[in-house]
DNA sequence: GGTTTAAACGGACCCCGGTCCGCTTTCATT
DNA sequence: AATGAAAGCGGACCGGGGTCCGTTTAAACC
C-alpha cells in the first residue's frame, strides 16, 4: 500500500493520522457513555457524532457501520474475557483438567453474553468476529476436548457445545422457555456430562 | 386462515371485511414474486406495495412489519414441513423409534433451514413464532426425548438440540468453519448418539 | 516556511422501515 | 335504497443508517 515507506512497520497496517486517531478515540467514548445512560438500541450514529463533536461520515468512515461501532466497544471486554479464558485463573483459564476448564468456559459464556446481551446483538456479526464471539471459542473448546481425548468431528462438535451459549438462545430460553439461569447453568453441565462421558 | 367460512366462527376472531382480505391475498401474491425474482434482502414494502397496486401503509396494516410480511410468506413452507413432522411418513413422521425420528428431524430442519435462510431470517422473531421455528420444534423435540426415555431437564436439553440446528448457526459453520453439508449431517448424528447413549 | 498530496472531514443527501391522519369503502341495519 | 359507523386505505411524513463529494488538514519533502 506504501511504498515508499522508511521504517518497516509491522506488516500491512498503516498508520493512523494524528486527527484521525483522536476522533477514533472521542468516538469511543463518546459512544461508551450514550450506551451507559441508555439502552443501546437508542443510541444512534448521529447522537454519537454530535457527542464527539464530529460530523457524521467521520464516524462511518472510523467504525464501517453501527455494528462496526459497537462491535468496538465490545472489543475492550471481549478482549478481557479471552485473556481470562487464555491466562485467567483456572479453572477458566490454563490449571485445571479440561472438563473442569469446559464447564467453566460455558458458565462464563453465559454470564458475559447475557450481561453484555445488547452490545452483542447489536455488533451483529461485524468485521472479523464472524457470530458472536465463535471464532474464538470454536478454536478454544475444540482444543479443550482434544485434551479430554473427545474423538470424532471436534470441529463440528464445538460449534454444536458453543451455539447453546449464543445470546438469541439464551434469551430464547429465558423469555419463552421460561427457564431460570441456575436452569440453564445446570442444564449446561448436564449437557457437558452427556456429550463427554466415555 | 379461511376467508369464505360459512359456519360460525371459533370465539372473537373477527372476520376480514372484503377488501382487506382481498389485498392481503394480493400482497402476499406480489411479495412471493418480488422473493422469487431478487434475493429477498432487496424486496422493499414499497416495491411490494405498489406491485400489488396498494398503498405502503396498507402493507404495514396487513403484516405489522417487514418480518410480519416475511413470516407470513414463510408460513406455507413451514406448515407444510410441521405437517411433515407430524403426520408425514417415517422416519420424521410418527411410525419409526424415537430415535430415528430424531435423526431424520435435524436433517430435515438442516435441508428447509438452508433452503429457507433469506426468508427465515428475514422474518427475525416475528409474531408466534419466537425465534426460528423453535417452540413448535422444541415441543416436539423434547416430546421424542421422553420417548427414548431420556432423563433430566428435556426442555433445556430439547433447545440445546435446537440450537445448532439454527440458521446463524448452521451458516457460521458453512461459511465460517468451513464444514460441507455432508459433515454438517454426520455431526449431527454423531452428536444424537454421544446425547442419548445409555 | 512553503508546497504538495493523500487522507480525513462534515453535512447535505438518499433510501428504507414505520407512523399518522384525513378520506373512502364496506356492510349491517332499516 | 339510504344511512351510519367501523374498518380500511394511501401517501405525506419522520427518523435512522449509510453514501458522496467539495473542502480542510496533517505531515512528508524541499
Amino acid at each position: 500500500m506504501d511504498p515508499s515507506r522508511l521504517l518497516p512497520l509491522a506488516d500491512d497496517v498503516v498508520p493512523e493520522r494524528a486527527d484521525a486517531a483522536r476522533n477514533r478515540t472521542s468516538l469511543l467514548a463518546a459512544a461508551a457513555e450514550l450506551v451507559e445512560q441508555s439502552s443501546v438500541e437508542e443510541v444512534t450514529m448521529a447522537a454519537v457524532a454530535r457527542r464527539a463533536g464530529v460530523g457524521k461520515g467521520t464516524v462511518f468512515r472510523r467504525f464501517e457501520s453501527r455494528e462496526g461501532l459497537m462491535a468496538a466497544l465490545l472489543d475492550h471486554t471481549e478482549a478481557a474475557w479471552q485473556a481470562a479464558v487464555l491466562s485467567g485463573p483456572p479453572p477458566l483459564g490454563p490449571g485445571a483438567p479440561a472438563r473442569d476448564r469446559l464447564v467453566a468456559f460455558g458458565h462464563s459464556r453465559i454470564e458475559t453474553g447475557l450481561r453484555h446481551a445488547g452490545l452483542i446483538r447489536a455488533a451483529g456479526q461485524a468485521a472479523s468476529r464472524p457470530y458472536a464471539a465463535v471464532s474464538f471459542s470454536s478454536v478454544h473448546v475444540r482444543h479443550l476436548l482434544g485434551e479430554i481425548g473427545v474423538t470424532g468431528d471436534l470441529t463440528y462438535l464445538a460449534t454444536c457445545l458453543l451455539a447453546p451459549l449464543e445470546i438469541p438462545v439464551l434469551q430464547q430460553q429465558v423469555e419463552h422457555e421460561g427457564l431460570t439461569l441456575d436452569r440453564i447453568h445446570h442444564g449446561w453441565d448436564d449437557l457437558l456430562a452427556r456429550v463427554l462421558r466415555d
